[in-house]
DNA sequence: CTGTTAGCGCCTTCAG
DNA sequence: CTGAAGGCGCTAACAG
């Protein structure tokens, strides 16, 4: 067993020492990485025979180093990865800009308001060629003299205007609370995460589909939690569904929400009607299978990476993009429900 | 509207531009900049002005160019983020590596074998401070000179004496096995996604059980599957329990076989005890909660990142480290039933 | 076609 | 305590 570890620092080769080995000048070499173009066949055989000889690797840092010739890698910045919706997004910029041969950096961004601006920032100084940013409320007007190209996901940030990308949050909210009118119900709740620009969208749907069938929205059904996460949503379908005139129908606006709701009624025995905004899995195996209005999350993520990779190449000069995905409506059982069947059953 | 989109970039001010404006040299905005050390504090104001006002941030590129002197990130080398599994060990590494200043590169890797070498190769090139990596199979030998500390994740690679973070996978399929064993049950099935490392120790683990109490196991049901997905487990489970001697238990040694598993038995309308390895979003929520054995996977990712750090900055010198996190059986219904009870209720 | 040269932005000596 | 100078690895512009 070693003495130390790890061993020393096995310095990786560089051009020069390349050029050194294959007997020609340092402009050679990085001609024959960059495509090589411009060289003789012969003499680029000897340069790359030189480079496996050496295991030689082009420093990235040091291309990147030269003003204008951004990293070959993407920011991408959001909230908790452990919510599928990132996720999905994350998974799916990271295939697309692998396949243009850029590395995505994940800033860490934790809840704090102030750390998603530290850790942009911190990108930033990385000289990465370009922002996907997942926005939280705050202001995002720093980021107009940044020089790097930025696009919103899922949301729009206040104070710049950049591309975003992001699905049909209203007709979503209206899709939902449509389908539930048509069941009949008029008693819809509607669960929402707090100030995020989406939930505003989404209500607005939902009071649209209202309208649409003439049907008035009881505002003590409009509910706001404090927080987005599942606990907030539990507590408060607890409270709504022990209320004298509960609602017969839950439009949960989020995932995380919908797993609150479910929760709460479960442990309430009540099975009111159910949709949920955005798709998770297994949700086609509760015992109940959940109806949720869904769009392609994947697709968010590519459609950004794309976007921001044509923005940071320079093919793309157009004026700000608004890329908007369509919502459908994914009938599993839990927004069929109709009215009269909401009742109490107790479980137990 | 403007005629183009995006604007002229904007010269980002370097250390020369703010050393001009406050009119000091180059080395004291640097001084400024590190910390302030040994730097007039009348003078330190006076850079730091000139910085506020010009908005300049360090180059983090440049810095990271002086040999030794590794980039402030780290990259993460893993499969499929859509995986709760590996999200979570992805979050948790970004939040330890974020707190120490580092950002997180993930590299893209697909399904194929070769574009793992070719993403961490692509990581190494950026001159990562070092590398997290959640190893398919392959040899990984080729890290040896890289230079780079090397932490592995989850599974141990072949062709490297690295660090190695992972869960007790031969105790964990010990106890699932000896759970299910201790019910009464003889006929358990394992089901095993192919070739991993994981699966072999838990498939030890599951036989360790049975010669604790002197069972023998039916070789007949121990499933190799040709791939990790739920898919193949719903299909293996359609097949093991219409067999002539079904087992009455089945052990799914990975999250998304246990979904397989489950989708399977509800299709089929069966009920055999079911104990999943890794625990799930919603396990709980089934209409059989799913027992299952569980493991801190954020603390597999915090571990790792901590690790790593240590190695890169040349604090931690020991021989390769090997952190085991221990298993825990969480009951909720699935995992206790009983042999007789393991019937054929046809639901429809 | 190929070798040489001048920086990129920063850190780190080394003088002053 | 502060300014000036050299160089990290690479690319691009310029000679040969």
């Amino acid at each position: 067993m070693p003495e130390t570890f790890p061993p020393p620092e096995a310095a990786r080769p560089t051009m020069i020492d390349v050029a050194r080995r294959a007997g020609v000048g340092l402009g050679t070499v990085s001609r024959v990485v960059n495509g090589g173009h411009g060289v003789r066949d012969e003499t680029a055989q000897r340069v790359r025979k030189a480079i496996d000889e050496l295991g030689f690797q082009r420093n990235e840092v040091a291309r990147a180093l030269r003003p204008g010739k951004k990293s070959s890698s993407l920011a991408l910045v959001l909230g908790d990865l452990t919510n599928p919706f990132f996720a999905s997004i994350a998974k799916a910029s990271l295939e697309v800009a692998g396949q243009s041969g850029f590395a995505v950096v994940l800033g860490s961004v934790d809840e704090d308001p102030e750390g998603e601006k530290r850790a942009i920032q911190e990108l930033v100084s990385r000289q990465v060629a370009g922002l996907m940013i997942v926005p939280d409320q705050g202001d995002h007007s720093f980021l107009a003299g940044a020089g790097v190209p930025v696009v919103f996901v899922d949301r729009p940030a206040t104070g710049l205007d950049a591309d975003i990308v992001m699905v049909d949050n209203e007709g979503g909210g209206r899709l939902a609370a449509a389908h539930l009118l048509a069941q009949g119900h008029r008693r819809i709740a509607i669960l929402l995460a707090p100030s995020y620009y989406t939930t505003g969208r989404r209500l607005r749907g939902y009071r649209r589909a209202h309208r649409e069938v003439d049907a008035t929205v009881d505002e003590s059904l409009v509910i706001q939690l404090p927080e987005g996460n599942a606990e907030a949503a539990e507590k408060a379908t607890r409270e709504v569904m022990l209320r004298a005139d509960p609602p017969t129908a839950i439009f949960a606006s989020t995932n995380f929400l919908t797993e609150g709701v479910l929760r709460a009624l479960r442990e309430l025995g009540r099975e009111p009607a159910v949709v949920g905004f955005d798709d998770f899995r297994l949700a086609d195996m509760l015992p109940t299978p959940v109806t949720v209005v869904a769009s392609d999350i994947a697709e968010l993520g590519r459609s950004a990476a794309r976007l921001l990779l044509d923005r940071a190449s320079g093919a793309d000069r157009r004026p700000p993009q608004r890329i908007v995905l369509p919502c459908a409506l994914i009938q599993r059982g839990s927004g069929e429900r109709t009215p009269d069947s909401a009742g109490n059953r107790k479980r137990r």
